[in-house]
DNA sequence: GGCATCCCTTTATGGGGTAAAGTATTAAGG
DNA sequence: CCTTAATACTTTACCCCATAAAGGGATGCC
């Protein structure tokens, strides 16, 4: 159960982030030849991080699964927090490129998140990852770039853009890291997402038998929320949704279409019910940040030409 | 560097979590009376991971500090994820209530989210707690009830207004977080964070020579809002600021008048560089997300009666 | 062949969470 | 007053972790 700040040796990490792409093994003079590379055992970690979490990264682990011990890895990474490091960006690596104008900024964020979300269900662990580190590798970067690339498109001031780049991602990690904790909740209990959270709903009036006194809007929240998705209308604030490529299962599609080399993340058929609720809370958050978006540019562009 | 995902006992953890307050000392029968209590444990851990950290959180020094060894906390709590359920939820007993209506939804938004960074800012290690955990508690609930107060001015439907309340606390724990870590590692290497940057900066263009070239867009929003805030000019996106109360030195205060037991959070006189940026991006980032409540508002009303 | 070099293993150290067993302190019952 | 049983806390021990230090064995150059 360990996370990381992101210590260790931003120098070499830095150094080892960037450094041009498969420096080949020009070994040459005395000693055996390498077994392992740098790559390997950062694809390596990768995948134990995938399966067991980053509770379950050791570097015991990692060696064990390259058929090395844990000091091996020692001659190719100073420590556990560089290899986090590379771990990290190394995941972003399966992110894809290539948004390019012509869809209008609005989808391009909309496929932007949805991509971004995607990635981070398929590997959890890098939302336990403390984000704004000091080392900032390629594939992260490039996340950045895509999303400036589209934000461009709205003809806002640096200054502005730069700091809605902060709000979009902060805000996908956090919608991922919902999602992401509902299906660990849900497979570590063994039950359904649905039945776990009306066990634990049940349980807390059980322990706060009044709940709803103590907490009167919380409770009309949970009471008028249930009332309104039984009458299934669509509420406002729903609008933009299609519009931003979002789709009843745009998330889910590209979560299911991983382009990475690890193995899916076990979808199941049943679509859990927190997870759709909380893809619900993506796309509305999504269409308020945009509107939002919309509204900023609306009043740069009165501003510039009054 | 420990972080948690919230296992243990959600079981224990909620039953603690809501007892009645100050469950007094009603021991009666044999046996040596108890010097230590859960509180006084909870708030000996939460001192420590103030000092020193999640990282410096082991169940020896919280014993150390109350004059017991480890195991002695074993006869109060279960274990040490259940311990930090505790102090999660302790943490937030500080925040304040009274967010009374007559303010207006904008501003109520404002302070709300102005109190709840300090809070962050002053217990940093609640950034590392995953959120969303299963066990919740009565002072975690506080802060929804707060918003979903404030928000209910707005007559969104509960639907919409749940969702709009995920995005708020995930943009304003991820701004805390940016804040954060900036201070950590302006105190951890001992530099200002504007010299920290300006050589991380330097490191990076000496390490890829070619970064312009290969992320034009990010190497533009660098150069331009560097030249955008060299001619102080306000851009567009930042209205709406002090109409939300959030002043320039509004977070800033509020983060100096701690309500809580602690010692504050050693604000020096000189306000850093990116604490000052992260400020910023949350005044505009929360500005974003209001114009695109609001958005959202006069739909809704105007869907209402047509 | 000698030998320096380098990959990898073994061993050891210190720290973590916590199980198990031991010790001391208390109140109640005789 | 003495026994008994319950309880608070300590001691000891175990296993897991990251990693320092030292050793072993393979390799290519002279």
């Amino acid at each position: 159960m360990g996370v990381f700040a992101g210590q260790g040796d931003p120098a070499w990490s830095m150094a080892m982030l960037w450094r041009p792409p498969s420096t080949g093994p020009a070994r040459t003079g005395p000693g055996p030849k390498p077994a392992l590379s740098l790559d390997a055992i950062v694809r390596a970690a990768i995948e134990v991080a995938d399966r067991d979490g980053l509770a379950g990264l050791s570097m015991r682990a990692v060696g064990e699964r390259l058929g090395r011990t844990a000091m091996a890895l020692y001659t190719y990474v100073p420590g556990k927090e560089e290899l986090l490091d590379l771990m990290y960006d190394g995941a972003h690596a399966e992110l894809p490129g290539g948004y390019g104008p012509g869809e209008g900024w609005r989808a391009g964020i909309g496929r932007w998140a949805a991509d971004l979300g995607a990635f981070y269900l398929r590997h959890p662990w890098t939302l336990q990852v403390s984000h704004s580190r000091p080392a900032l590798g390629p594939h992260e970067q490039g996340v950045v770039e895509n999303l400036v690339g589209i934000l461009r498109e709205t003809g806002l001031p640096a200054t502005a853009l730069r700091r809605i780049v902060g709000v979009l991602i902060h805000f996908v990690r956090g919608t991922a890291q919902t999602i992401a904790e509902a299906r660990l909740a849900a497979t570590a209990t063994g039950v359904s997402d649905e039945e776990w959270w009306s066990a634990r709903s049940a349980q807390l009036h059980q322990v706060v038998p009044d709940f709803n006194a103590r907490f009167p809007m919380s409770a009309w929240l949970g009471e008028e929320g249930l009332r309104e998705e039984g009458l299934r209308e669509d509420g406002p604030g729903e609008k933009g949704l299609r519009e931003s490529g979002l789709g009843e299962d745009g998330l889910r599609e590209r979560a299911a279409s991983g382009t990475g080399p690890d193995e899916g993340c076990d979808e199941d058929a049943s679509v859990p019910y927190l997870e759709r609720e909380a893809r619900a809370m993506i796309e509305t958050g999504l269409a308020v940040l945009l509107d939002g978006i919309e509204a900023a540019t609306l009043r740069a562009s009165r501003r510039a030409r009054p």
